[in-house]
DNA sequence: CAGCATCCGGTACGATACTG
DNA sequence: CAGTATCGTACCGGATGCTG
């Protein structure tokens, strides 16, 4: 399988979608990025570390992690990651777009359905 | 959870990538496509049927069965899945373009891991 | 050929408890 | 605060067999 393609689905799998989301507007810290994205969905602590370290591996997210008491970390964007980004929030945002479309095509597919079965 | 970021997830799916690439650039019938996307990864006759249902309803790609001995199903794409295929080949395609950065940044990443564990 | 029904294993994911 | 470890489950997805 190629290789590219694990790394689209790291972009566009479930939480990395609203990771990238919200770092592209600016940087958060572990506990406020959740927050952020629990508005949307409700995302589990090891969900959003396991996304924060594929993505930091993949070098779309920055990782800096101060040595204080308590622990700090930031997360953010690197430029690869941002061009990502931008590309993931152009087709979320074309969803939202044409979900009328969507709808309409659903109530068009599911009334067929019923008219037959009937 | 917002209604559109489902239609995301039908889109960027592991097969609806596929199947839409593919159909993209020429209208496919059922077996015909699932030989197509194996020159990729292998899909299950199932899951290709139940992507293709889903982008169906969603008003992205349209089914035409002939009432045919043996049976004959055509699947092509809709101007709204055509604009929605369009974004994820770019995006498909921009990964494979930075493919290079990525395997740079997990290099990178593991040599650090491998540094501090040792 | 197209595709639905059934069974079944792997894993993605969530909840909870614990650590530095 | 920022995670890791462990456990339990729900669901994704594959294999197989059957129908029109």
């Amino acid at each position: 399988m190629c290789p590219h393609r694990l790394v689209l689905e790291h972009v566009t799998s479930r939480w990395g979608v609203l990771v990238l989301d919200a770092l592209l507007d600016r940087p958060y810290r572990f506990s406020e990025l959740r927050r952020e994205i629990g508005k949307v969905a409700a995302v589990s602590e090891k969900m959003l570390a396991q996304t924060l370290r594929t993505l930091e591996r993949d070098g779309f997210v920055r990782r800096d992690a101060k040595p204080v008491i308590p622990p700090r970390v930031d997360y953010s964007m690197t430029e690869l990651g941002r061009e990502a980004a931008e590309q993931v929030r152009a087709l979320a945002r074309w969803t939202g777009v044409r979900m009328a479309d969507v709808e309409r095509a659903r109530a068009a597919y599911d009334a067929a359905k019923e008219s037959t079965s009937v």
